[in-house]
DNA sequence: TAACAAATATACTAAAAAGTATATTACTGT
DNA sequence: ACAGTAATATACTTTTTAGTATATTTGTTA
């Protein structure tokens, strides 16, 4: 069972997240998250150290939770094709995402690249693993016989994460989810084009 | 010809452009630009009001300066083809961008969705005109025979941008450039599909 | 249930950032 | 070349934000 403590902090970092997810790392202060938790400085700096600490917490916990929602997410499908399917699928409503905000993987990437490279360097394992997974489920698919060994996985596997990520962030801007579903269509489509 | 108001104005914006890129608009401070610029407060605020003049009017400089310069560079190409291969050229450095920190029309489309309604209204526009732009190179291109009516300009012209913005980010946080390239080249050969 | 420790709140200090009043310098037109 | 004004610099104030010291409360167990 969790003691007080652990309840508190992990209450800190549920809340905060959102928090980092809309404003970004550089336009959330303590006192946001103070108001949004209800609690104190006194209780905050009790659970983490300073702000950096508090940053790279709720920046791991986004990363961590989105990750295993999606590998769970695409792991409950069957097939390559089916796996892929739901991977496309899992932004298709990109104005009200899982924490609210858009991807957080992707809002961090576009924060960090400059700025913070030790967090930088944790999206990019975020990135790399995702891509090896999505590549492999598309290897297996050629291997099953699923797709044509004219699909390149490699290629694919990057291209539709950057299309589905782009897309998201264009619809979340002009505040439209439909030419995010037209993609998703398109790119399942583009699948099909190599489906046995 | 310029008054020397008219030009420090502009160094600032264009000194300023590079860090408001690269830290993003809530991580971006004053004395930040005062020390790149070299200049002082009472020049600086001598120029613009507040630091939110002048984050819109960075901004506002950032996205007329990207667009322009896609669209001269797509306008020098003759042919629909030509036109949007040089539109998947453009970035094909990622890591060293135009403005350097990546695409700003993009960094700050991640960055206001949430927070600056006002700026986000202006990237909006953006992203519409511009999409609107590549579909009609796109149906010019069926009109002239260059490319089979099969092709969906809208949807086509959604995922181009949103595949190569997504790349971007991703190549920027992996540093390497290399999936960009494969992508670029895979996006070329998914339009020479509905070359005739 | 009393005593101790853990958790949280309050009230403060320190630092960083924005913004301003005023002085100084550099242009511009006569 | 000089008077007047525009542009810039300096030195300050204000505001915001981070962080800390200490008090109070709450929870746990001897």
């Amino acid at each position: 069972m969790l003691t007080k403590a652990e309840k508190t902090k992990q209450f800190i970092l549920e809340t905060a997240a959102p928090l980092y997810n809309t404003k970004g790392i550089s336009g959330v202060n303590i006192d946001d998250v103070l108001a949004e938790t209800k609690l104190t400085k006194g209780c905050l700096y009790g659970h983490f150290e300073n702000k950096d600490d508090l940053t790279v917490q709720v920046v791991d916990m986004m990363l961590k939770k989105v990750s295993d929602r999606m590998y769970q997410a695409v792991s409950n499908s069957k097939t390559a094709r089916a796996k892929i399917f739901t991977f496309l699928d899992f932004y298709k409503d990109p104005i009200d995402t899982y924490i609210s905000g858009g991807c957080p993987i992707f809002n961090t990437a576009v924060e960090v690249d400059d700025n913070f490279p030790l967090i930088k360097e944790k999206v990019a394992a975020v990135f790399r693993l995702g891509q090896e997974a999505l590549t492999n489920i598309l290897k297996q698919g050629i291997k099953d016989g699923e797709f044509s060994p004219q699909l390149d996985p490699v290629v694919m596997a990057f291209k539709f994460v950057a299309a589905t990520e782009g897309g998201i962030v264009m619809c979340r801007t002009m505040n439209t989810m439909k030419p995010m579903h037209s993609l998703i269509k398109n790119l399942k489509a583009e699948l099909d084009q190599y489906t046995i």
